[in-house]
DNA sequence: TCGACTTTGTGCATCGGTTCACAAAGGGAT
DNA sequence: ATCCCTTTGTGAACCGATGCACAAAGTCGA
């Protein structure tokens, strides 16, 4: 026996990265329902991705596959999980517990795999102190104690867009590296910080942009020639 | 005067299509503010991107720019919003009324330019009947029903995962082609179709993957030399 | 009117990511 | 043991996006 595979190159591609969530998730389904095996063309039909990109994003993670064969789909799951940083348990604040917060602390597949909501934080003194999800909503006086209590080392943030960056400084003074923003606004942060940003607004007017052109495309009628 | 500028390359890249709402978030705040003329190098540190990116996507729309003094902020979010189809009023539908389809039913940044929530549909007939964001939950019967009589063209999937396939094949079926897919599933639809994809568990796998990274990576201890 | 200064718009080099296409590797049948 | 068949892993061409750097264009003051 070999020694095993690549010893994982230390500079996966983003791209990629931001792949391994969704084959992840399609080996889950094929691993409950009893497949031991895959094969790139399978797998990536089910992540909806072109199999030779599959292939080369796995490669990115050493040799895990069979020739002739494919993928063994729990040793590929586990691969993918330790990659990703998923064999370990991390806890996440949310701060911002309006009907965003609210339905995020809710959210079932926050729960799943790996990730913990430990502390739900929030400014109105209407809403501290009630029990959301199973847990107590703390008050954001308490911010900076709350992250380093609960050993909190990813914070989403839900709030209004004029507090997100006051709350950003602050969570980045306590050591928090890892940011997800769903207010609408650009934070500033040093560099070693990460910053993902969702945007429900914006993902609505891209979607607005191209069903415009399907209709003929801005000033069709005028601009025509 | 000369004849205002290039008549809009008809080919947007993808890229900056995305970053155009960013621009306007920007522009709307500096026009609140009462600033009438903007450098690419201010409008570029306030959405948070490099100025030469800046004018670059901008020049895909046009040359709207004065060389020596900047973009005029008013003409600039009138350009931008007619470009990405935001001056004409957009019908959106909001399927699945859990925690989160009532979260983006009351979110704010929904509402505002250009889109207008439509109507409200749900399978749960607890449900069913409820006022939400002053409008009435209706049945996932009437969905087809529904979309027709409202003239919706974007339809938000905020259904369970085992749902959202099937929901998105019947709005496609009459005649929707703009999704915007909350749901943690790989949606299959025709080409002719948009989908976008808003994935909370992936981005929290995204950051994790990053933050374990800083921490030194997986088999850190073991996979040294 | 002219010249100095500012800022746009873009040609060009570069980079990261995608896709193709195939040699190498392994399994299974005979 | 050998051959054939399947499927991986990857070299190489390609494609779109980024960022530099500068000429062109326009403003403003004298």
């Amino acid at each position: 026996m070999k020694s095993p595979s690549q010893p994982r190159d230390r500079g996966i591609p983003e791209a990629t990265v931001a792949r391994l969530p969704l084959y992840l998730r399609a080996l889950h389904g094929m691993a409950e329902r009893g497949i031991a095996t895959v094969s790139s063309e399978d797998l990536a039909v089910a992540a909806g991705v072109n199999s030779a990109k599959l292939r080369k994003d796995l490669s990115h993670l050493g040799s895990y596959g069979t020739r002739g064969v494919g993928y063994d789909v729990e040793y590929l799951v586990y691969q993918i999980s330790r990659e990703l940083g998923l064999t370990q348990d991390w806890a996440v604040a949310i701060v911002g517990v309006g009907n965003l917060g609210r339905a995020l602390a809710n959210y079932g597949g926050f729960v799943s795999r790996g990730f913990r909501v430990a502390a739900l934080v929030d400014a109105d003194p209407e809403v501290v102190g009630d029990t959301i999800a199973g847990l107590n909503v703390e008050h954001i006086d308490e911010l900076e104690a709350v992250i380093r209590r609960r050993g909190v080392s990813i914070v989403v943030l839900a709030t209004p867009a004029a507090a997100a960056q006051e709350v950003c400084d602050r969570v980045v003074a306590v050591g928090v590296t890892s940011i997800l923003n769903f207010a609408p606004v650009v934070l500033t942060v040093p560099d070693s910080v990460d910053v993902r940003k969702v945007d429900l607004s914006i993902e609505l007017q891209i979607l607005a942009f191209h069903e415009q052109r399907k209709a003929g495309g801005p000033l069709m009628a005028v601009d025509s020639q």
